[in-house]
DNA sequence: CGTGCTGTTGAGGACGATCAATGACGGTGG
DNA sequence: CCACCGTCATTGATCGTCCTCAACAGCACG
């Protein structure tokens, strides 16, 4: 998400490498730790689990993003990988300085929790009032453009039918009838367990998806550029 | 929002006043107008026209919040009255002004604009996967909660079954019957064409609210604390 | 060879949308 | 004063979407 320089010291920083397989906590409810996750590669989910043990996911993440980020302004909450994840940890110290050294850092760490509130903002609009099918397009068509903007071509999205469940907020069963009609519109394929959009133009269309609210740098009015020059 | 002296000093910078009425634009799509809007009375809303008509409620907007601040995020839609609204135009120039004068007031900007960012995130979880009476509950308690921090204790929220309908996205017809039951709990009143709060307890159970999401500076990570201090 | 995870399929039922009609109230112009 | 209109609220009936329960198939892993 930041640009080579910024990008290399912040590498430069990461003291310890771990792994995660699918399921596990990348970030747990610890309070406050001393350090904070970068994502490497892989895919992971920012989850809550709610009374009725359902898991309402928040955002899938991808590699370059910060994994508590997402936490500290959903509150509470989990980081879990979701396909074998490599995570980098970074000392807060650190991070303190490299902010210090390179203003820009500053403000796209901004500009990534401003992503991820408009995100959240286009699903509300997206989950209600929407049909299941419509639903389920848009949230794919998401992560076929976030995995554009960290340079994955391939059309597959190795997300199961219960990903997509929990992240629509549908029931698994509906979830696997409203596939099954994308199956059949030949805009999905099944690839193995991961899913693989095979007409990206009508899963577009369908869905009504307008990838701008993903790029926001320009969007951002005179405050938040006036936050970068100082 | 902000403390005495910033607010003084921002009042003070108030070039014009400016009044709308039930339905009336306060800012409509211009592109990038000169001067930004401060709602000083009434209640207004943000929302969106649907391509098939409807209208979707982002947000209630009271006094004491920007209404470009709002704007800029949800990227398109308009604000307009609810109530009868009393609006400050301030000077894009005079603001940026008060801004460098007075550092608190960037933070507080920042801070509505994530406090925005996190009651989006709070209705995404309640909308799906609750029901009606349970989402209607809860965009009450929001209310109630916005009400109190903005120094009103008058427990009759002056909202139509309509707004409610399009703040919640249900249809009026399901939202009549859904009010009528709430009605029958003796949880709510009717008070004219405004909706009285009789029980406030049992609203906050059903809805499973928990007000604490609307009060983030604490709960802001180190990050958004270091812009503060700059 | 059992156990667990994912996916698949059927049947019944709850919730909420839509269509349609009506009532209540306030304002406006004759 | 009254007829007319617009907004908001109300109520009934019908129908589609999606949930829940339940059973079962395929597959990996021990």
């Amino acid at each position: 998400v930041e640009s080579d320089a910024e990008l290399d010291a912040v590498l430069d920083r990461i003291k310890m490498r771990t792994s995660a397989s699918r399921g596990q906590a990348i970030v747990g409810s610890d309070a406050s730790p001393k350090h904070t996750s970068l994502l490497l590669d892989g895919i992971a989910c920012s989850y809550e689990r709610l009374e009725d043990g359902a898991r309402q996911i928040h955002a899938f993440l991808y590699a370059g993003d910060f994994c508590d980020l997402y936490r500290q302004s959903s509150n509470v909450g989990t980081i879990a990988a979701v396909t074998a994840c490599s995570i980098g940890v970074i000392e807060h110290k650190d991070l303190e300085h490299l902010i210090t050294q390179y203003p820009a850092l500053r403000s796209a760490l901004w500009r990534s929790t401003m992503m991820e509130a408009s995100i959240s903002r286009q699903r509300l609009l997206n989950k209600v009032r929407q049909s299941a099918l419509q639903r389920v397009a848009h949230l794919l068509c998401e992560q076929m453009a976030r995995r554009e903007l960290v340079g994955i071509d391939r059309a597959t999205i190795p997300l199961t039918q219960m990903d997509l469940a929990d992240a629509a907020g549908l029931s698994i069963v509906h979830i696997n009838r409203t596939f099954h009609k994308l199956l059949s519109l030949r805009i999905l394929a099944k690839v193995g367990v991961a899913i693989e959009v095979v007409n990206k133009e009508r899963l577009v269309s369908l869905a009504n998806f307008d990838g701008r609210y993903l790029n926001m740098p320009q969007l951002l009015s005179h405050w938040q550029i006036n936050t970068e020059d100082d």
